[in-house]
DNA sequence: CAATATTATATTGCGCACAATTTGATTGTT
DNA sequence: AACAATCAAATTGTGCGCAATATAATATTG
């Protein structure tokens, strides 16, 4: 056993030492402070041009792939069912923003696709991620640091790999 | 400056060049998701002893926490404010898990009492963190790297400096 | 081809999360 | 003491997020 899995393993038998249930010793609950905050700081930029997060995500999607698309297609992109979804996106066709048609090829399906408004407001919103950078008052250090934390948070809640290095590979196999 | 500067920094002038509306360049959108799959994986657990996720927060508070706290004292600590902890709050109290009452020196304030069966459900508590880590199929590893990147994102969203890991705590008692 | 199973979306109901506002108590100022 | 300013919690209204269920279309099976 290498000198990196020993330490791992050690940190793992401390897990359930002390008291589990104190607020600062929960994993999750940082995660969960850090999703309630993100879209608080959206909130303001966004609501300039009539989005809330979630809707922008699908607007993210809409403009850089093949719309039309399913809502489970969309669903699978962002993790969230139709029980999320139907409402928000007959939100976003009362707004004038996308179209929602039955699929001709089987009716089961939902279309979504862009109306001319939709298109349009892509120009308002790419100076969104900029503004927003701007607005979390963070360091290029910070950004780079949350980065880094994200690439986990990929891997482990999106199963969505970078390339895994040697050490990695290594502790895979065995 | 040094070599550690100017890669954060050439890693920042490259974020707004390609297509920054790209759903897989969001730096934020993995939180996004790894926040909501996290209140999905602890449902099943808590749904058992009567709780959601949040008022499970609360309850690590108050029974951590000299009990009882101000709506306010526990709004600082999740980072939620009165609209959301007061409803929060009235359901369990008719769960009959918390009391609430006006502090007697302050009439603006309402104090959040512990119950006896508030008390007691601490028990049933207790083996939630790992049987949580059971459910999500993450090894050890991964956990590892959560917890790497969870002490980012306190940092990052909690002003908060890493605590004490227990292994720690166990060597700084002896 | 008819019966059954599966799939995609919609609906219902509940509990957050939060902006905006209101109500009532306390503090600060003159 | 009077009055404005501040503060704490509650209220109102909107939009998720999701479990459970319903509805309807397609696929599968005997």
């Amino acid at each position: 056993m290498d000198k990196e899995t020993l330490e791992v393993d050690q940190w793992f038998e401390g897990l359930a030492k002390g008291n589990p249930l104190a607020l600062d010793r929960q994993i999750c609950f940082p995660v969960y402070v850090a999703g309630n905050s993100l879209v608080r700081a959206y909130r303001p930029l966004l609501s300039e041009i009539g989005l809330t997060y979630p809707q922008y995500l699908v607007m993210l999607i809409l403009w850089s792939e093949e719309a039309p698309l399913s809502v489970g297609t969309i669903g699978s992109h962002l993790m969230l069912d139709s029980g999320t979804l139907t409402p928000l996106l007959k939100r976003m066709e009362s707004a004038g923003i996308v179209e929602r048609r039955r699929d001709q090829a089987d009716e089961r399906r939902v279309l979504i696709g862009l109306t001319a408004k939709g298109r349009a407001l892509r120009k308002d919103a790419e100076s969104i991620p900029g503004k927003l950078i701007g607005c979390s008052g963070m360091s290029p250090t910070d950004l780079h640091d949350l980065h880094q934390a994200v690439i986990t948070l990929r891997r482990l809640f999106l199963n969505d790999a970078p390339p895994a290095t040697a050490a990695e590979e290594e502790a895979l196999s065995e």
